[in-house]
Formats: C-alpha cells, sequence, structure tokens
DNA sequence: AATATAAATGCAATTTAATTGCATTTATAT
DNA sequence: ATATAAATGCAATTAAATTGCATTTATATT
C-alpha cells in the first residue's frame, strides 16, 4: 500500500513527526494488519515504548489506523480504506485471522447484512475469521 | 440457562471440585457473556486468581465455555451450545457487545455465509456487532 | 532567520495483568 | 480406608500498560 505520512498527518492536523511517520512507513509496509509487540520489536531501537503506545491510540482515534484484536487479546494494526473517519469505523469487511501464522489479513469480501433483534442497534460489525491463510495453505501441501 | 455442573463435568472426564461447579454456575447465572474481572470480583474470595485462570482455560479447551474477546482485549465468557465440542467452536451467531454497558449477548441471529477467497480456508467464522443493547436503548429513551 | 509556545517524546517509576513453581489439599479408583 | 494423581492456593516472577515529569521538537509569528 502507497501511503503519503505527511499527507496523513497534516490531514488530521497532526505534528509531523519522525516517530509518527516511522509507525506509519512500518504499518503501511505489509497490506496484512501487524501486531503491538511485532511493531514494538521492529521499532523499539527508534521509537519508545510508550510513545508507540501513545501514537497508536491517537491513530485510532482519528481514524487512521484500524485496530484488531485477536484471539489472545492483541492489538493488530492495520491502514484504514479512506472510507474511515474519526467517529465511524467502516470495517463491514472480513478479517481473517491465520490460526498457523496468526497474521491478520483484510479481505475484501463484503459481510452480507444481518438485521439485529428488536431494540438492538448496531453501529459497526466486525467480523474475523479463523483458518489458515494462502500462504500456509501452500506450505502445508509441499510436506 | 439452566445447567448441571455436576453432569457437565463427568461428560468431560474432569474432577468435580466446588471451585468448577462455583465458576459454571456463575456464568450461567446470565443469557449475557461475563467477563473475566467481573468474574474475578465475584468469585475473588473463594477461588483464587490463579486457580480461576486455569479453570477457565480448561473449559475453553474442553468446549465447555466460549470465549469473546471485547473491543479492549478483555475475555469473556459464556456457556457454550451443546453443538460445541473439543476441536470447533460453532460461533456462526452474533456476538453483540454494548457499546454503553460493555455487556456481549449471544444473539441468535445466524451468520449468512460469505465465500472465502481462493486459498482462504476458514474453519469457525466469529461475527461482533458493536452498539447500543435493548436495555440501554430504553434508558436513554427515558431520559 | 530567530524565537515563543504548545505539544510530543523519552525516561523512571508505578500499577496492573498473567504466569510459573511448589507445597498442601482434595477427589476418586481400588 | 487408603494410595495416587490431579487440583488448589500461595509466593514469587515475568510481562504489559499507564502515569508524571523533565527535555526536546515542530510550527506559527515576528
Amino acid at each position: 500500500m502507497k501511503i503519503d505520512p505527511t499527507h496523513i498527518l497534516k490531514e488530521h492536523s497532526l505534528k509531523h513527526t519522525k516517530q509518527r511517520v516511522r509507525v506509519l512507513e512500518e504499518i503501511a509496509l505489509d497490506t496484512v494488519a501487524i501486531s503491538q509487540p511485532e511493531l514494538e520489536k521492529k521499532l523499539g531501537k527508534e521509537i519508545d515504548r510508550v510513545t508507540l503506545y501513545r501514537i497508536l491510540n491517537i491513530y485510532e482515534d482519528k481514524g487512521i489506523l484500524h485496530r484488531i484484536m485477536d484471539m489472545n487479546g492483541t492489538a493488530n494494526y492495520a491502514i484504514c480504506s479512506s472510507a474511515c473517519s474519526e467517529d465511524h469505523h467502516h470495517d463491514e469487511h472480513i478479517h481473517f485471522n491465520c490460526t498457523n501464522c496468526h497474521k491478520i489479513y483484510c479481505l475484501d469480501v463484503v459481510v452480507p447484512h444481518s438485521t439485529m433483534p428488536k431494540g438492538f442497534t448496531a453501529k459497526t460489525v466486525s467480523t474475523t475469521a479463523y483458518g489458515i491463510c494462502e500462504k500456509c495453505n501452500l506450505l502445508v501441501k509441499k510436506n
């Protein structure tokens, strides 16, 4: 995914710092979501733990990043599609969480709407499929 | 939900201890899922923290309890429908996570199947809707 | 270009959550 | 009644997240 960190920051009136740029760059490297621990490992020498927490929180609040929880309660981050805004994350696509490599993919599959029971009003719906991803399926076949 | 802890334990060849019975009873009290911190608060004087962790893990492994992660990465537990077994949780219903009271409901809405992209094989699909639950909607109207 | 200032960062310290090891207790098969 | 294998509780450890504060940095203004 090609992104323009400087533009994104300006768009949300956030100060342009090298730490904020690095975080965006790192997350944009891959189409799959990256986990908090992975990010920490990759950026730990450049960016303080606490700063990373704060940057991720701000990005989530602003709708720049999209946070997906995996089965272990670990936060994973991906760049939001441009349709996301501060008050409403458009999560109506499927997340595929590979139980082998633990990667989380944002699939371009639209989730069919299900109607809520009377009294319940849903704002966002998040769907996660657990299974084996493309890459891991290929690896298994080879062995 | 009416459950028979003794029977459930026997069914899964688990030893019958008062702690295990208490945990099942407590969780069965309500149809909504209960969070780990809530359980700890309720049972903290009867059951040791560590024991609670272990019991919950075993129950999840055996398919007795169903663990649902909320947005904060907090584990919530509900009794599994009888269709769940050790190797396969049947989660193909919707969880409704109220953003006001934070309760998680297991709704009796069947999720329409979406087909996975080529190469991806899904084993379970979990859908969570975020919004305002029945009770909280009523409260809001009153004010 | 210099500078004022408001915000972001990094570090230390703290708080909270989860895990591990081990001695004691308990359930159950004989 | 008792042997034994498993479960529990406690203490200690490890890991994760948060808070407070001094220092640094970005940017608006002169």
